[in-house]
DNA sequence: GCCATTTGACCTGT
DNA sequence: ACAGGTCAAATGGC
């Protein structure tokens, strides 16, 4: 990712972080009016990025470019592939106990929840997950992981994502993140970007100091140094999509990317994603 | 001992 | 039938 992309980036994420914060303060006409123009910069920050994005890749298809920031309301599976593998049967470790009494419960496989995925340099986010699978992939050199909510017991939040290295650049992940948060348990960022770290310091740090994620031990032998990972099992500040004003989210929902490439914007059918995304990410880039 | 991860089995959608 | 998603016993780390 080139500078002027980072760059406008955190301008973006700037944006969203004083209108967070502002949007957390008691409700005056000056506020309103702050949101309102903190809004349009978020806005046109976002616009921007995509734009460079899609004039940097000119030989990049639009589908694959929307797929660095992949907003989908359907299933998110890939298509299969003509070439079968040829089937492993060399299991070296066979179970002890009897199969017949393997007979696990059924399952619904979810369909209908919404997923968007992205393209990102760490795995991490402000959430604390839980690896329940992984699985080679057909064609792919790099397995998938499966996560899910810690919470997902406790207070019955559905999230889960997938997690699996790009083939043409295994430092990169593509994240699929299939539902939303319905818990209350975020993870504090260790290398969060905050107010008063100005963006060139930042700049300067980010391409190696990236917090790394703590499932990142679980993918692929790790090729950096592990660093620290403070769980917060509660963090009150949370950004909810839900929090916003109902002027601020009609407003939103009348958003629309003001770049020439209509492929990329995103609709109102999709703002909730795009502000979860907001939410969930604003501290990664 | 508790909890997270690993991993083969099982289940579902295509 | 197959690929991919999920389950859950085994395992390991603290």
């Amino acid at each position: 990712m080139n500078n002027t992309l980072i760059t406008e980036l955190l301008l973006g994420l700037d944006y969203a972080t004083q209108l967070k914060f502002l949007l957390q303060k008691p409700v005056d006409p000056d506020a309103s009016a702050a949101a309102k123009e903190l809004l349009t910069n978020v806005h046109r920050s976002f616009a921007q990025t995509l734009s460079i994005l899609t004039s940097s890749h000119p030989a990049m298809p639009q589908d694959q470019v929307a797929q660095n920031l992949l907003i989908s309301g359907e299933d998110a599976s890939q298509a299969a592939s003509i070439d079968p593998r040829s089937d492993d049967s060399t299991e070296s470790r066979k179970r002890s106990f009897p199969l017949s009494k393997d007979r696990r419960g059924s399952y619904k496989r979810r369909k209908t929840e919404q997923t968007w995925a992205i393209v990102s340099q760490t795995t991490e986010d402000n959430h604390a997950w839980r690896k329940y699978g992984q699985k080679d992939i057909l064609n792919s050199q790099f397995p998938r992981s499966y996560f899910r909510c810690t919470r997902k017991f406790e207070q019955g939040c559905k999230a889960t994502k997938q997690v699996q290295r790009l083939e043409e650049n295994p430092d990169m992940y593509n994240i699929t993140y299939i539902g939303f948060h319905t818990c209350k348990d975020t993870l504090k960022a260790p290398q969060m970007v905050t107010c008063s770290e100005t963006w060139d310091s930042f700049l300067e740090n980010s391409h190696e100091d990236l917090n790394v994620p703590n499932e990142q031990k679980q993918l692929d032998p790790p090729v950096r140094s592990q660093s620290p990972i403070v769980k917060q099992e509660s963090l009150s500040d949370e950004t909810d999509p839900s929090d916003l004003t109902d002027a601020m989210w009609s407003e939103l929902k009348d958003l629309e990317l003001s770049n020439d490439k209509p492929d990329l914007k995103i609709s109102s059918e999709n703002t909730d994603a795009f502000m979860y995304l907001l939410s969930e990410f604003g501290h990664e880039f």
